[in-house]
DNA sequence: AAGACACCTTTTTTT
DNA sequence: AAGGTGTCTT
């Protein structure tokens, strides 16, 4: 057994993981092979030590961290041993403790979690209320930080000083006071009330053998003292860290507790690792010298193990259009040239704030690459599923103050802001909840001293019957029968939300609604009976003797276990991870959000001033090291770009990180010739196979351009600017070339182009290559044209031609060439594209896509994904659906579960980026390039036809009737409603 | 007093 | 793109 796990460890990886020694701080760079060593440790602990699961605590600080590990150790112990473990991020563990052992410490067990937003409306209403200066979200943060440093409202209340510091005091002490008039905790508390609950009651963890605790630079002051508290009884710690990876400043994470840990456990046994088994030692250079622009930083040893390899790229774009543009070529490039070596799930674009995904989303959506988002926008928070999540949070717990609010007037029921405020406040002063004041006025017991006009009593009485009746309902019903479901469908019912989203999102509802569907979907998966019972077995810690300890049931806590994962966004995240890893798609993350991972190839796009360092950050240490993690991500290949204008066309200057004297020295200005020979490196460090000679060539053949040679190296537009002015073209407004995206000119082209002869990537560097790249440029330009007149002729009408909008849209840049060409067969895209608005009038739809009602192709035979949800997709109407479909949504059994998860991870794929399309010019030619049915699914096979892809942009989303959409996919969707539905 | 509509700014990172 | 603000109508 212990073989098995030491086996693929060095030598102070070994010694980590079987040292004798109770306190271990394992403090390694980037892609040492930390978390492989933590997770070795506790197979070993279980193995040989004979720790018993539910004994061994691992604390993460994020979720996808905590997912990471779990699925790791179970390749190493198995499900039935790994699901026992107490493992989960500190907040979550914080929170099993506080359920189960909550009443020692006097804290009642349907106390519910408050959630950033609960936060920020109770602090902003109280800065209101006061007539306060300032900002609810510095007041928010400033609070977070007292209390991480352990200083409560009174403790500040006392020590205030001046004018500005009591004003602060007293928003924190009824911050305070509002949370425990709701009920509530906030994310900060957990972990306080915690450490609480561990001091008077620290029998509650006197079973825990071991505790271990991931990325533990990112531990701030609460989550120290909780780590002395979990481990009180054995002290038995392992942690791994490294400082040049802290980038969680901002919610008060202290480098400073490694030194802390050292002095409170002086026996701490220190490993330093010092080999890299994840990057090319380019990319480690580049890396290195970049941190150690940090003069405060001791100088450390990091040793590649892999070879040199491709030398890390730093790329000036015009704009953040184009940048994403290149980006997504360069995508295109290297899987073609690496003989499909690479395939899209071994692509990452990182980045510093996810709003900054909207270009990339854009560009990867034009040409069909699949992606999936993680980070930034969650789906819990989006406006219409959380209002549902906050009706079924006043359905579980009324006296929640924050949730009644938020909920009261929506749908509008005249109940505005003045009754609200009124209500609220004659509440608070009887010392009641908001809740029963009004179901107190609404049942004549009360006359409330607040005015409530007729109209008004109506609303809140019809306000009161809904949520009674959703709580009849959740009490009438059993486990078996899907309590969550059924609640939820009530709730969309009596509410006709189909209605208020129609009315309230006119341009974008079916996005919506389907939103709405994967809220529906989530909760036939939470409230699986099987899955439930599991969760609450496994959930459950073991009864200590002489301890009171409450338990969870199936049937009556299935709501507030939803609702408490939805809070600390653990809801759904395992399921759509493990889809996301399977699906072939190209991620895209906040940095943040990649800590820990790896890819082998990865792009940090907008390095620019003002994004990374941010303008708002200010620790620029910090974010000098977000940059430091982001590159160590990489494997074998790294790019780092800058617009030269950001996405609101400001003038953008690289990063201060990457302007500082030698660092050019690491980096390339273009994307690498990739030849056969590093492909083969290429295999070598990624562990593959490579392909064959002629797989490669192959697959070469299918691309334009093999070299990263469009776009100038200076950063200035490319040549068509200048066609623009060069060339005469016929008066067609639809040809100008703005601000056109030629990387899709190229890659989208039907004429082969001859391979560039002798233009190596050393004269790409030099002006001559980019006037003889001109020259083919013309030459294209000129047959294209041609080509073009003669797919008009073909077609009879496209649907671009009399739309204003799709015009307007060429004009700002959407793709204007691209749309005429038919992609050759093979590769460049990964399926159709289609895109953007859901959301046009019918008549337009109908005339927009006169073919889509002709196709005669299957939708599910047009892509190489899992058919299982395409299926699905042409069951559903084409017309927007008015009704919750109910079949596949009302089947709670297991297989029905299974097929919904499955169709997650495909559906993502699908509404992510590339949704089926029908074809859109049935001719001949275009059809004969069709994949045949038994090629679905072979991803070598993949085939692009030919479509106007403005056209898909503003229509097809309603064709494609949108699946279910998982966490996180979000914005592709929505944004691109949102979009192409204004104007 | 509530709602509908237009117009404005502002958008870090996570539990 | 969502939240705030301001104006007008009901
Ligand atoms: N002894 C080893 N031999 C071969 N490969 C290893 C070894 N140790 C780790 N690796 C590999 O190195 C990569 C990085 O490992 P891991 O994610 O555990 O590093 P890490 O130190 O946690 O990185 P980070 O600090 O970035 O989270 C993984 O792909 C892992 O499989």
């Amino acid at each position: 057994m212990a073989t098995g796990i030491l086996s693929n460890l060095n030598e102070a990886q070994c010694e980590a993981v079987t040292t004798a020694a109770d306190v271990v701080q394992v403090l390694a760079p980037p892609g040492s092979g930390k978390t492989k060593t933590l997770t070795a440790r506790v197979a070993y602990l279980l193995a040989e030590r004979r720790l018993k699961p539910w004994n061994i605590i691992v604390c993460t600080f994020t979720v996808k961290a905590a997912n990471e590990m779990k699925e790791r150790i179970t390749k190493f112990v198995g499900h039935e041993c790994a699901k026992q473990l107490k493992l989960g991020t500190f907040h979550s563990v914080a929170l099993r403790y506080l359920k189960q052992y909550g009443q020692h410490i006097g804290l009642g067990k349907d106390f519910g979690i408050a959630d950033s937003s609960d936060s920020k409306a109770i602090v902003k209403r109280i800065i209101k209320k006061n007539d306060f200066s300032g900002d609810a979200g510095g007041a928010r943060g400033r609070i977070s930080t007292q209390k991480a440093k352990g200083i409560d409202s009174e403790q500040f209340w006392k020590k205030a000083k001046d004018v500005e510091q009591q004003e602060f005091a007293r928003i924190y002490r009824e911050y305070e006071e509002t949370l425990k008039a709701s009920d509530l905790l906030d994310y900060d508390d957990l972990l306080l009330r915690c450490c609480l609950l561990l001091r008077v009651e620290p029998a509650c963890v006197s079973n825990v053998e071991a505790l271990l605790i991931d990325e533990y630079q990112d531990t701030n002051n609460i989550q120290y003292d909780l780590m002395g508290l979990f481990a009180q009884h054995r002290n038995v710690i392992t942690i791994v860290g490294d400082p040049d990876q802290s980038i969680y400043g901002f919610r008060s994470a202290e480098i400073k507790n490694l030194t802390r840990m050292k002095e409170q456990w002086p026996d701490t046994l220190t490993i330093n690792l010092e080999e890299n088994y994840r990057s090319s030692g380019a990319i480690l250079h580049a890396a290195q010298h970049i941190i150690e622009q940090d003069e405060s930083r001791p100088p450390k040893k990091l040793q590649a193990t892999h070879t040199y390899g491709q030398r890390p790229v730093l790329r000036k774009l015009p704009s953040a259009a184009a940048e994403a543009d290149w980006l997504v070529a360069e995508i295109q490039r290297i899987q073609a040239l690496s003989g499909d070596l690479l395939q899209p799930n071994d692509f990452a674009v990182l980045l510093r704030s996810a709003a900054l995904s909207r270009a990339i989303e854009t560009a990867l959506g034009r040409e069909g690459v699949p992606y999936r988002m993680i980070g930034g926008m969650r789906f819990y928070d989006r406006a219409e599923v959380k209002l549902l999540v906050d009706y079924l949070r006043v359905v579980d717990a009324p006296g929640n103050n924050e949730a009644v609010e938020r909920i009261i007037n929506v749908p509008p029921r005249r109940v505005g802001e003045g009754t609200v405020k009124g209500l609220h406040e004659e509440a608070q002063s009887k010392g009641v909840s908001l809740w029963s004041l009004v179901l107190d006025v609404v049942q004549g017991r009360c006359k409330p001293t607040t005015k409530v006009t007729p109209s008004t009593q109506t609303g809140l009485a019809k306000f009161v019957d809904v949520i009674l009746s959703a709580q009849k309902k959740l009490a009438s019903v059993t486990a078996e029968s899907a309590p969550l479901v059924n609640l939820l469908q009530h709730l969309i019912t009596k509410l006709s939300y189909q209605d208020h989203l129609k009315r309230k999102f006119p341009d974008e509802y079916e996005a919506r609604w389907t939103n709405v569907e994967e809220l529906v979907a989530q909760t036939i998966e939470a409230s699986d009976p099987e899955r439930l019972t599991a969760i609450v077995n496994d959930g459950a810690l073991p009864s200590i003797e002489g301890l009171e300890r409450r338990t969870e049931s199936v049937a009556e806590d299935a709501l507030s276990l939803f609702l408490a994962n939805v809070t600390l966004a653990t809801a759904g995240t395992e399921k759509a991870e493990q889809d996301g890893e399977t699906a072939q798609q190209v991620t895209i993350s906040t940095i943040h959000g990649a800590k820990g991972l790896e890819w082998p190839v990865v792009f940090i796009p907008a390095c620019y001033d003002g994004s990374i360092p941010h303008s708002r950050a200010d620790d620029n240490d910090e974010e000098r090291r977000l940059l430091y993690v982001g590159m160590t991500r990489a494997q074998a290949l790294l790019y780092l770009s800058t617009p030269l204008r950001n996405s609101q066309r400001e003038e953008a200057s690289m990063s201060t990180f990457l302007t500082q004297p030698g660092v050019a020295a690491f980096f390339e200005e273009h994307g690498p010739s990739v030849a056969i020979a590093d492909v083969r490196a290429l295999a070598k460090t990624l562990r593959r196979d490579c392909p064959s000679d002629t797989a490669i060539a192959e697959s070469k053949k299918t691309l334009e351009r093999d070299e990263d040679n469009y776009w100038p190296l200076t950063g200035e537009e490319p040549f068509e600017e200048r066609a623009k002015w060069d060339r005469s073209r016929p008066g067609d407004a639809a040809w100008t070339f703005g601000n056109t995206r030629p990387a899709a000119v190229f890659s989208n082209a039907t004429v082969t182009m001859q391979q560039q002869q002798g233009y190596s990537t050393t004269s790409a560097t030099t002006k001559p290559g980019f006037v003889s790249a001109k020259e083919q440029y013309d030459d294209i330009l000129e047959q294209q044209k041609l080509k073009k007149v003669d797919e008009r002729a073909a077609q009879v009408r496209t649907a671009s031609e009399d739309k204003p909008k799709t015009r307007k849209r060429q004009i700002e840049g959407q793709g204007t060439i691209a749309s005429f060409f038919a992609k050759p067969p093979g590769r460049v895209g990964y399926g159709p594209v289609a895109f953007g608005g859901d959301n046009l009038p019918d008549a337009t739809l109908e005339d927009a896509m006169p073919s889509a009602k002709r196709t005669k192709q299957p939708l599910h035979e047009l892509r190489n994904v899992n058919s299982a949800p395409l299926e699905r997709a042409l069951v559903r109407p084409l017309q927007p659906a008015y009704k919750l479909p109910p079949a596949p949504l009302l089947r709670p059994s297991p297989s029905s579960t299974n097929m919904l998860a499955t169709g997650t991870g495909s559906a993502y794929v699908f509404l992510s980026s590339s949704p089926p399309q029908p074809e859109e010019a049935p001719d001949p030619e275009t059809a004969g390039a069709m994949p045949r049915s038994d090629d679905v699914g072979d991803e070598k096979t993949a085939v692009v036809r030919a479509r106007p892809a403005t056209t898909f942009h503003t229509t097809s989303m309603q064709i494609a009737a949108p699946q279910r959409k998982t966490l996180g996919m979000r914005r592709s969707l929505q944004g691109w409603n949102a979009r192409g539905g204004k104007r």
